[in-house]
DNA sequence: CGGCCGTACTG
DNA sequence: CAGTAC
DNA sequence: GCCG
């Protein structure tokens, strides 16, 4: 991210002494609680006497380099900046009372004293109303045996499932104690709730960019400590718009979204809408719904799905009889209920050791690690993501045809989705990979599982994007083209780029990164362990 | 207004 | 190549 | 859809 800062407005009037008492001071200012002129004189004089006002906190990566937050009062805090953040966050947090006394004083004095305790706050507003949730995560390995025969069959319906899907996730981990870090519960459900059914109305349309939009708003949404009653109150939230304000307007005070009402009523009011003027009916509903599901098996996208439609299909039976659906995505449909089904967190740790003990006995010191969810440490996965090397930089060649072998003789993997070997001949930087179904030893129920094997000068990278989470690969590979290189799961390269503007391309050569952290040192990106990957 | 991660497999 | 997936 |  290109470090653009803003000085403050009006500084350019005065002058600024850089060894001023606030010297160092890089300050986000909690605007709550304080009338907005004596707000301006505040920074004025931060800025005059050698400190720095961020306007912005980019949440998520560690903003800009403030070190000072500065706020009325606990509550005010919280109702801007959420607690998890936080927490995290090193530098002093401390009442508008430090400013004024250092002004009335004339020197810097101790923040301790005007320190504000959140944490405290925190737990009180818990303790008072909703329960918020605890960011606990240890996951220690639990050894439970295995013999757990019921598998929650919880039915997921079918729309709104992923957002749903986060949402019980979220609040199962909550429920395990700890320090109570972390955000707020529920309210705003009203609102989440309508975004979630975009999500996913837009998604089957294939209108990815804007099914992100209400996407990326949700959890900024969910981490507000306090009820919107009003649009005011969100106005400036990043991820939040013009379209998205009005949104939220309509629907604290109406109560719904009549752009949600259209696209469940009215036909007419589709993007995929071509020539035929089809009858005002509940269609539309059942249009998106249907293609929605469609997209829901594996193989199938958007257009597929679309296509299936209007062949006439509308349902998941009438698709096996399609003779035009791709062997995966025949598979797909036919394990459809049971790839849905997440994986609990400890069965996944004892697959992940079955894995490792089956590899070692082909290669020994081979390294098997289980990535995506489970290693972000969640508590149930909805796949497997298994990112494969050998410190020795050479073995790994020819290791995953013959472990998908074993594998399968085992009964452990069942149907194949990809499978494609490069360690061989050294094309796709040597990653082979295999994508398939699996079983759970001693049961049918399938699981969706990725096998990644990486040449060990690239296993950092393969691990750092299969461990994600997607808006962290985004947000990495984001940061490492603005600082001019290009990343992906097989590297990190210098960019080449051409004489034009454009990302021509990418240097052969890898950037040397044996472990995770050093592409977050290379790229200037705070270091986060695993379990705070889940952005 | 254009960009929105970057790359590989399938058919 | 479009579509899909990660 | 949002952002610059």
């Amino acid at each position: 991210m290109a470090p653009k800062r803003k000085p403050a407005r009006g500084a350019a009037a005065e002058e600024r002494d850089p060894d001023g008492m606030f010297r160092g001071v890089s300050a986000f200012i909690v605007p709550q609680g304080v009338q907005g002129r004596r707000l301006e004189v505040w920074k004025q004089r931060l800025v005059q006497m050698g400190g720095r006002v961020v306007e912005k906190l980019d949440k998520g990566s560690a903003a800009a380099g403030v070190n000072h937050v500065l706020a009325m009062d606990a509550k005010a805090l919280l109702r801007v900046l959420d607690a998890a953040w936080l927490h995290r966050f090193r530098g002093s947090v401390v009442s508008f009372e430090w400013l004024e006394e250092c002004l009335k004083s004339g020197e810097r004095l101790p923040e301790r004293k005007f320190t504000i305790n959140h944490e405290e706050e925190f737990k009180l507003k818990k303790a008072a109303g909703n329960g918020g949730s605890g960011a606990s995560q240890p996951a220690k390995r639990s050894k439970i045996s295995l013999r757990i025969l019921g598998i929650s069959r919880e039915q997921v319906t079918r729309i709104g499932r992923s957002i749903q899907m986060q949402m019980r996730i979220k609040v199962q981990e909550a429920s395990s104690g700890g320090p109570s870090i972390y955000a707020p519960a529920d309210l705003n459900r009203n609102i989440t709730k309508i975004f979630g059914r975009l999500i996913d109305i837009y998604r089957a349309l294939g209108d990815d960019r804007r099914s992100f939009s209400y996407y990326k708003a949700i959890p900024v949404i969910e981490k507000l400590p306090f009820k919107i009653e009003s649009a005011e109150q969100v106005k400036d939230l990043p991820t939040i718009g013009k379209s998205l304000k009005d949104h939220i307007n309509e629907i604290v005070t109406t109560g719904k979204l009549s752009k949600l009402e259209h696209f469940e009523n009215d036909e007419k009011s589709t993007l995929l809408q071509s020539v035929k003027p089809l009858p005002i009916s509940t269609q539309f509903s059942f249009k998106v719904r249907t293609i929605s599901l469609f997209g829901e098996v594996w193989g199938v996208g958007p257009a597929t799905a679309l296509k299936l439609y209007e062949k006439g299909h509308r349902t998941l039976d009438d698709l096996r009889k399609d003779e035009s659906l791709t062997n995966a995505q025949r598979i797909g449909l036919k394990y459809f209920d049971d790839i849905r089904q997440r994986i609990p967190r400890h069965e996944v740790s004892e697959m992940e050791k079955f894995l490792q003990d089956v590899g070692k006995d082909i290669l020994p010191g081979v390294i098997i690690v289980c990535g995506g969810s489970y290693r972000r440490g969640k508590a149930s996965c909805g796949d497997m993501d298994i990112v494969i090397t050998h410190p020795d930089g050479e073995s790994h060649v020819g290791f995953l045809p013959k472990f998908v072998q074993r594998l399968k003789e085992i009964n452990f993997l069942r149907e194949d989705l990809i499978f494609s070997i490069h360690s061989v001949d050294g094309t796709d930087s040597g990653v082979d990979t295999y994508f398939g179904l699996c079983a759970y030893p001693g049961r049918e129920l399938r699981h969706r599982i990725d096998l990644k094997v990486y040449p060990r000068n690239r296993y950092a990278c393969g691990l750092l994007a299969w461990t994600g989470n997607d808006v962290l690969n985004r947000r990495l590979r984001l940061l490492a083209d603005s600082k001019g290189y290009v990343l992906d799961d097989t590297g990190l390269y210098l960019a080449t780029r051409g004489s034009g503007g454009k990302h021509a391309g990418r240097s052969d050569a890898i950037v040397n990164c044996h472990t995770e952290k050093d592409v977050f040192d290379t790229l200037g990106f705070p270091w986060l362990e695993p379990h705070e990957r889940n952005l």
